[in-house]
DNA sequence: CGTTATCATGGTAACGATACCATATATTGG
DNA sequence: CCAATATATGGTATCGTTACCATGATAACG
């Protein structure tokens, strides 16, 4: 493969000269940008990206750090992200944990040594030590969907406790108040915050003692078995908010399977919408985070702070949760 | 960043003493290697791919061209690819080209770029111009699926022309005669291939006046047009061989608007199976090809070709169809 | 007309790792 | 016991590119 200075020495210029051209830095008149243009096509040259990143220290590259490339939401935030960052001149690794630590740190490590330019994390706990690698190695950070408390670190998210609050006092203004939480794993921000919100909006209505929260997984899977759980209890719940979008499906499921009614036997509410192509019967009422604006604003946020635009503090965005109504919680509960 | 200099000052030894610890080579003594992972670990040390490719022209890099990643053929050769890489200590860059032939030169440049050492290319087109660049810059390519006629270089793939003639004289043995062909894009081989060997077969029974062949894309939305277009004319096919799997999905659903039963109407086969999730009412009787081992055998040929330990000459691997019969083809026809 | 700013180009060193060659000691075998 | 081999380590150059600094030439301006 030719390389740069063979480009320069066929075009009869300097090296620095040739790289002026590629990169559309500094000064060149239109004779010598023509000769070199001409040298690189007759030789096919073609830049080796490892020397550039080498010297200039910047691979033009981020990486998106997620828990499940197959769940919507994130598939829809992975869109986000890509947008921006090509619009940027910069491309994107994606990486996907699978809601654990060991692969995150796993990734961590061969993102560093590929020298990217900056990390876009969904971190699978709250006490995820990338974030402090990612620092230590002077590699930008910023946090999406989930917070890590206690690091000083850019974080895009939407306000789960207080969407979360407002699903549930949607179904106790229905009339509701045997109502319970099937959220994922305690030890994620975005499950304990959003059991935090139930169990507000539970206290503020005077239903404490009503508060039934079930832990498990961001699944479909644990979704259906907890629903389970529960519905094998002596004194059911006429009302469940699941804490995201597989979690929901799994509940209605499960409510299918004991022939219960959505929303006559039974009220779902949910968090993150589904794409029209996956919603099942009935249409859920949710809390729907903007998952495609969280994608481009984490990775405007982090380009920034790479460039050096962004402020000195760490940065905090919270986009708004926009609250969807449908069939699934139906209407005012009679007596 | 610290780097292999810091480890080596660090642990009171030469830069290429860490450099052989890191990557097992030459000869260590265990009382040293100890100093150096004591040092790479009080400094959290971590290699930079970039400088380590540029000097060693080795990357550990793969890339897979394929045209259609939503495919399921392809995505199973993808994980064929993915297991067969990782194996040998390699990673994989994905790409898809959409059948665009401009995308696939877009990325065989971004390719040269990455220096990755191997790329495995399902050419878009016939006379793809990749595979030359791939060569003249000294990069491995194994092509995959498709044929790039008058090129030497290595190809894994299924004998195409065989297993459609074999599905044809399926048809032709129970009995029909009027069998239309609905094929991909001509200038791609697995289409041209496919439409060869209904030819064949149409010929070798004495029918070849009756040969009718439809030129269109490998997608579902092309298998159903065309099936609505052989549908219209005055004369309608007993029989429709699909060149791949998305198109036969395309034909079942025309047929069914046409309210034409298979197979008792029309009998339908198809190339590449479909996974169990996709499969649709009446099972359909297709010719497999063992997509998974094609991307494991492409890419163990590639390593091999990158580590100079394969033949010479340009290795030609046609692995075996497999004709899978299902109800889509009916039984014989009476008369 | 001299001073300053803009334009155009080049020289040298360096990014962080490994290839290649050299050297020194320990071990083995005849 | 010595030559040959295995073991253990280091020095120097280099991969291909860009950062940094320097140098002319030309244009601009009061």
């Amino acid at each position: 493969m030719p390389t740069l200075n063979d480009v320069a020495k066929l075009a009869g210029v300097a090296p620095i000269t040739v790289s002026r051209v590629i990169n559309n830095s500094g000064y060149i008149s239109q004779a010598t940008r023509e000769k070199v243009e001409a040298a690189i096509a007759e030789l096919g040259y073609v830049p080796n990206v490892l020397a550039r990143g080498l010297r200039s220290k910047r691979t033009n590259t981020l990486a998106l750090v997620m828990t499940d490339i197959t769940n919507p939401f994130f598939t829809l935030i992975a869109r986000g992200v890509e947008d921006a960052a090509s619009e940027a001149g910069y491309t994107v690794i994606f990486c996907n944990t699978d809601e654990a630590e060991s692969e995150e740190e796993k990734y961590a490590n061969i993102l560093a040594q590929k020298q990217v330019d900056g990390v876009l994390l969904v971190p699978a706990r709250s006490n995820s030590k990338s974030v402090t690698f990612f620092q230590s190695n002077d590699i930008p950070v910023v946090l999406l969907d989930r917070r890590v408390p206690g690091v000083d670190v850019d974080v895009v998210h939407c306000d789960s406790v207080q969407g979360s609050c407002d699903l549930v006092k949607l179904l106790i203004d229905l009339g509701h108040t045997r109502i319970i939480a099937i959220s994922g794993p305690e030890g994620v921000s975005t499950a304990d915050d959003r059991v935090a919100g139930y169990r507000q909006a539970m206290e503020d209505a005077g239903l404490p003692e009503n508060c039934q929260v079930f832990n498990g997984n961001f699944t479909q899977d644990s979704g259906y078995d907890l629903t389970r759980q529960a519905m094998e209890q002596s004194i059911t719940p006429t009302a469940i908010f699941g804490a995201n979008n597989f979690i929901s499906i799994g509940i209605l499921k499960a409510l299918r399977d004991f022939d219960m009614r959505v929303p006559e036997d039974v009220a779902v509410v949910g968090f993150d919408d589904l794409p029209t192509s996956l919603i099942v019967d009935p249409y859920l009422t949710v809390a729907a985070q903007p998952a495609y604006e969280m994608g481009q604003k984490a990775t405007e946020l982090l380009i920034d702070r790479i460039s050096g635009r962004a402020p000195s503090d760490p940065q905090q965005v919270a986009l708004p949760i926009e609250i969807i109504v449908r069939q699934s919680t139906g209407s005012k509960l009679s007596q």
